[in-house]
DNA sequence: TCTGGGGTCCTAGGACCC
DNA sequence: TCTGGGGTCCTAGGACCC
């Protein structure tokens, strides 16, 4: 290590939960769970949800029961909502450093290297504002390294004396051990199911087995990413903030549909408005795609009938960021690997191969009428500023069907921040 | 009846080249 | 009987994250 790295991560506390909480203060200290799109599983919990023995991911159908007996107050996911109290969060903890990493909706790493404050006084500060300004409660774990900020975070949330802030590095060594003692190895970040379960084979199960192993065992059996981990945790830092967020790779839109699909022109509809989504990020991210994929799936669930996964992916001669193309190419793709008969649970789109979109011309289509070509730009330009200005108003007619896909959504709360209708009353 | 969505990176294997 | 060595690029699948 050539030099002392500061790391803090701060993670907002049961997130979902707490923006539904900050605008309905009567859920104060009762049981939420926020359910995925369709009404699916269980991801999100306040702690008295958590203590109820709820665990996440799980679907919400096999514990309605537990709900119901419990009276946990169920939501439905709320995205704008979650969306825009994130980006409050975040705006105010930019103020705190002046390196900021928005890794998740609900974390941020901030560089503490090198500021001329008492930290843990400076996060405790943080964490007021952002309660008093937001009502978003968060905690602050702060290491030497990432893998170790987020330990640290977790010792934050666990424990209610350190008044959730909590700085890793501060431990001497032997209180360290103990830590890693009473952490399993799956539960450090970077180390999931899979390898927590290979490290169980040669009986490395808590932190501290997986500390005290041999690199070599760890990077064979792991490969590069588990080495990372093993030294980032011994306080050697591997992996740096990211100010600036990489250029994305690809952009997908699906869904999990409100009901099983069969008949073309509603996996139609669906897979139209799917593409359009993701146009849109597309065009907001200023990018163009090279490859479009299209697929669908039956109900893996389901042992009584057959799985399906049909896809197919093409390339296009030239990047392209234009609905007007994209659309009409999805139901084509659609039409090519359909298949009557199955019942399908699930679809969407993958754009890829994304780039810069520096609206470049194909080299061979110089020869095209070139009048023609401008006619499609400022038409696709008009339709986007008319459709950014009157809510989608101009529409293909693929994207007006009976609506059969639409995922269900029993629980939502108000778009409070973001929908002049759903605003808070008072 | 009912089981999320959106990402990234790594690795192994195939196709291809000289 | 016997079938190189070294490299790139692409893709699919796996693992991980929230």
């Amino acid at each position: 290590m050539t030099k002392n790295n500061k790391f803090a991560l701060i993670d907002c506390n049961n997130f979902y939960a707490s923006c539904e909480r900050v605008f309905e203060p009567k859920l104060e200290g009762k049981p939420i769970v926020v359910l995925s799109n369709n009404d699916g599983c269980i991801v999100a919990r306040s702690n008295e949800a958590k203590a109820l023995g709820i665990k996440m991911g799980v679907p919400y159908f096999q514990i309605k029961n537990l709900i119901l007996q419990n009276d946990v107050v169920v939501r439905s996911s709320n995205y704008p909502l979650y969306g825009d109290m994130s980006s409050r969060v975040m705006r105010i903890i930019a103020q705190y450093s002046p390196i900021q990493e928005i890794y998740s909706i609900d974390e941020s790493f901030i560089d503490l290297e090198g500021l001329p404050f008492d930290l843990v006084t400076h996060m405790q500060s943080l964490r007021r504002q952002v309660r008093c300004w937001t009502g978003v409660p968060v905690c602050v774990g702060m290491g030497s390294t990432k893998v170790l900020a987020k330990l640290a975070n977790r010792i934050a949330k666990k424990y209610p004396k350190f008044n959730g802030v909590f700085d890793i590095d501060a431990l001497p060594y032997q209180r360290y051990k103990r830590l890693l003692r009473s952490v399993e190895v799956g539960d450090l970040w970077g180390i999931g199911r899979q390898s927590a379960k290979k490290l169980s084979r040669i009986n490395i199960n808590s932190s501290y087995d997986f500390y005290k192993a041999d690199i070599g065992i760890i990077e064979t059996l792991l490969g590069v990413n588990g080495k990372r981990v093993y030294q980032e945790l011994r306080g050697h830092s591997c992996v740096s903030i990211e100010c600036i967020p990489p250029t994305r790779q690809q952009i997908v839109s699906s869904r999990s549909f409100g009901a099983d699909l069969t008949d073309f022109d509603e996996l139609n509809q669906a897979l139209t408005i799917l593409t359009r989504r993701a146009v849109n990020k597309l065009n907001n991210h200023k990018l163009a795609a090279t490859t479009l994929t299209v697929f669908i799936y039956t109900n893996p669930h389901k042992k009584d009938k057959p799985c399906v996964h049909l896809s197919k992916t093409v390339g296009m001669t030239t990047a392209t960021q234009d609905e007007s193309l994209l659309i009409p190419l999805t139901a084509k793709i659609l039409k090519l690997i359909y298949e009557p008969g199955h019942s399908f649970y699930k679809g969407g789109i993958v754009l890829g191969n994304l780039s810069k979109n520096y609206r470049q011309q194909d080299l061979f289509s110089m020869n095209q009428n070139s009048q023609s070509k401008a006619d499609n730009y400022s038409k696709f330009n008009a339709i986007q500023s008319i459709n950014r200005r009157f809510n989608e108003s101009v529409k293909y007619a693929s994207e007006v069907g009976n609506d059969m896909w639409q995922s269900r959504a029993d629980f939502r709360s108000n778009r409070y921040t973001t929908s002049w209708n759903e605003l808070l009353l008072v």
